[in-house]
DNA sequence: ATTGGCCAGCTGGTCAGACCAATTTTAGAT
DNA sequence: ATCTAAAATTGGTCTGACCAGCTGGCCAAT
């Protein structure tokens, strides 16, 4: 928004569009502004519509038409009877990026190329950046997975949680959120692995229950490069092993 | 975000939460659906909401408030007095991969990392998949940044650009949208930087243009692993100038 | 033949008031 | 104090209306 770029010498439009601020954009604007910032916080209620209506100065029809978006991009959630609820934090940011990144159900390809890129650069920079409750919340899943290697269900939870602590443990706010979204779809097929195999699951989980062993030792010895030679392994055994039932 | 630490041991909740297809969001899935199976192509024009009124056999409210979000999430474009249209594909993913990724502007360094991540394994699976219209665009860009070593405005067009047809050529539909997002949102630093030490912009354009040969190369030589490092080196270079006008 | 003004008809944006169904709150009865 | 039924509240939908901007055709001036 800066306009300090005066200086085209060259021939570039002069006539800069003109933009109509639209009166529900701008009620966008603001109510997406107390979200960031904290003023609105989780599971927080928003006034009624009725009520946002007066405090706008606009119509009911401005005031709904800015909270259907925001309600589409999963920042709040409306429940009928009882208010507008700003979502979780966890939902803030999923459809959206489901929105942008995987509106069209093409590519599982596409998908398990990313997650591998994802997955492996998470786990180097979550070994050079772990802390102590990092290293503590993966810990913790990796025993939850010990102790559910006969239960596909629970075991397959546990894993997941380990690679979203992974995830959170980076740092790297824009790095967690993609991997929970392709992780997330990702786990649609798990689910129908799990459902077509069950045999051979038990099997399996142990395989996977060492892999994650070994990554975590390398993210616990701070060893950036041994933590991602070991998700790579990792990710290769569980992409195999998805896709041989495909 | 810890809901499922409740362990169901029976399986799974047989009564699922039943969800009442709200009008407008089931407009919003048809018209959505629409566009990604190409009967609405980009730039073409849908029939007025008093229309759709009509074809839907409902109220112009719902029609309205389904329209909302797909123009919010850019895949619709209203322009009054004209109609609704379908918006550029380039601007389809854009704009909800920005709320879901960039929603609060916080950490330039973690942008500046996931480029770094993103990039590198771009130029490796561009040079591994890059065929001859792919080598031809990217040769295209390098050769009007040769043209325009001392057109600062120029120059970093056709840089972006030598970048944004290395991503496409990953075929990897996922990782392309995500580098036009995130180098999208480092533009900025960019043009800032330009207009900060417009003295220093002509030596880095020589540095970043051999630089750019050299990825080429390495891309046209199918060589991943030595496309990934000459990329690396880029990055790393330009990170380093971006960050030294910070 | 081209230009520019003019007007009628359409389109999205906004507003007001009303009704519905789900939900919460209140008041009443036990 | 507890349970129940009515009243108030809330988001979802509909209708009809008005505004401002765009489009396209018509016409007079050049």
């Amino acid at each position: 928004m800066s306009e300090s770029a005066e200086s085209n010498q060259t021939a570039v439009e002069p006539f800069r569009q003109v933009e109509r601020a639209t009166v529900s954009d701008t009620i966008v604007a603001q109510i997406r502004a107390l979200i960031t910032n904290g003023t609105l916080k989780p599971g927080d209620r928003l006034p009624s519509e009725r009520d946002l209506c007066k405090r706008f100065g606009v119509g009911r029809t401005s005031v709904r038409e800015a909270l259907k978006p925001l309600i589409a991009m999963g920042l709040l959630e409306g429940r009928v009877g009882s208010g507008t609820f700003v979502a979780a934090e966890m939902g803030q940011f999923r459809k959206p990026l489901e929105w942008g990144l995987l509106d069209d159900l093409s590519g599982q390809d596409e998908l398990v190329e990313t997650r591998h890129m994802l997955e492996t650069n998470a786990a180097y920079w979550a070994a050079l950046r772990a802390g102590p409750e990092n290293l503590a919340a993966i810990e913790a899943t990796l025993l939850g997975m010990a102790e559910n290697l006969q239960q596909p269900e629970e075991f397959q939870e546990f894993d997941a949680n380990f690679h979203f602590e992974i995830a959170r443990a980076t740092q790297n706010k824009i790095l967690f959120r993609l991997i929970n979204v392709i992780r997330g779809q990702i786990q649609t097929w798990i689910g129908e692995r799990l459902s077509l195999s069950p045999d051979r699951t038990e099997a399996l989980a142990e395989i996977s229950y060492q892999q994650h062993q070994e990554i975590f030792a390398a993210i616990k010895a701070g060893d950036g490069e041994a933590a991602r030679a070991a998700m790579d392994r990792h990710i290769q055994t569980a992409t195999r092993d998805l896709q041989a039932n495909r």
